[in-house]
DNA sequence: TAGATTGTTAATCGATTAACAATC
DNA sequence: TAGATTGTTAATCGATTAACAATC
């Protein structure tokens, strides 16, 4: 039996954040209202699909008008969990766990990573923009006492379902994974991969396409 | 007028780093043959888009015994082009270009970032992992000198489209974006953005999402 | 009012999935 | 040979784009 609700349209959860920064920075000038036509010309869009986009924010416009700028901004943020801030937990302190540590503009995003873990005993106890690395057998009971929901795997592909099992088992609800490993989780479990190797292979593939075609 | 070859679909290139990571796996093995069932299942796909996926790498694979997997391979590594090595220019020199300057798995990818640049004069000049960080303006002149065709931009968005007219003007054929940013490229120059805030959106909105059908 | 813009339905396009004959 | 698997065509599904009446 199939239970799911027709879930939102991924390309279009991945286009709000575009409208959102784009949004903001208008909102800056004080301008109250934008029409979709405004919003596709800068984002190079089609009208039509902004305005499909935005309708799932349950936001109305005005014919003639265009959309109240503030009202978009507010609707999108708390139509993605973006108006508050939402903790998370962090597995593998390497080069690319620092980074994602001191990357400012989650903080536009409300997500705060609260703690690091690892489980290189050379990396316990460092601390990374004050930000203390912890050993990751310390996650479940730590996820359940903070009420923590999201965890980030940063950890080489190898560890990735070990940390997975100890997030889930934590009773984490979402795991953004920028390991380049398929986890497996239990059904209700959301799993987001960043697949920078796909991204690069988009790239590189046209990039020999063209190479090819051009002599 | 259209001159535009019709160009290979997007979801498949995507997808091809994950066969080529569980082919490699698969050849240490010393496996010889692997049907498209067998992939799938691992991988969670459709067997038929397996077969779809693969036949644009040339290769042909023989009923009732699949596939060669060192040919398979190699005909992924080489329609990628990550058979041999690119070397790319790094500019912004923060903590995600240091992550990416100390991101081992690009080696398997065929990418190696040869130099690093910042605006900043406090980076100038220092050193990450055996790369000196060297001022932009030195941009154009370096590309051109060093024939280097890939650009990755990890610095902040305001910097984004004077860092593009940078690497543009060295003559670099692709960008891969990693600021919040709708970078603008003459013709013919290729861009692959990379929006970690299109990834979190996906992941913040299905747990928002959840939480409001939950309780 | 006139006309720009919304909201919505229909048409198109492209990707995924199903069906099945060919084949080793 | 029998049957698993490929290669390919057709059907389905979902997202984008086009068309247009409603509206302020």
């Amino acid at each position: 039996m199939n239970t799911d609700i027709k879930s939102f349209p991924v390309p279009t959860l991945r286009r709000l954040p575009t409208y959102l920064r784009f949004l903001r920075k208008l909102a800056e000038t004080d301008r109250e209202f934008v029409s979709c036509t405004h919003i596709a010309r800068d984002l190079r869009l089609d009208p039509t699909q902004v305005r499909k986009d935005l309708e799932i924010t349950g936001i109305t416009g005005r014919p003639r008008i265009g959309y109240s700028v503030p009202e978009l901004v507010t609707a999108i943020e708390s139509f993605l969990g973006w108006n508050n801030n939402r903790d998370a937990f962090l597995v593998g302190a390497g080069s690319l766990g620092a980074a994602l540590i001191g990357y400012k503009a989650f903080r536009e995003y409300g997500l705060h990573i609260v703690a690091a873990f690892d489980s290189d005993e050379a990396k316990i106890g460092r601390t990374i923009r004050d930000i203390e690395v912890l050993p990751s057998f310390k996650i479940p009971e730590l996820a359940e006492r903070m009420h923590i929901h999201i965890g980030i795997i940063t950890a080489p592909a190898e560890a990735a379902q070990d940390i997975t099992d100890l997030l889930v088992f934590g009773g984490i609800k979402a795991i953004w994974n920028f390991a380049p490993a398929n986890i497996v989780v239990p059904e209700g479990v959301i799993v987001e991969n960043v697949m920078l190797s796909s991204s690069l292979a988009v790239l590189t593939a046209r990039l020999t396409e063209a190479q090819r075609v051009g002599k």
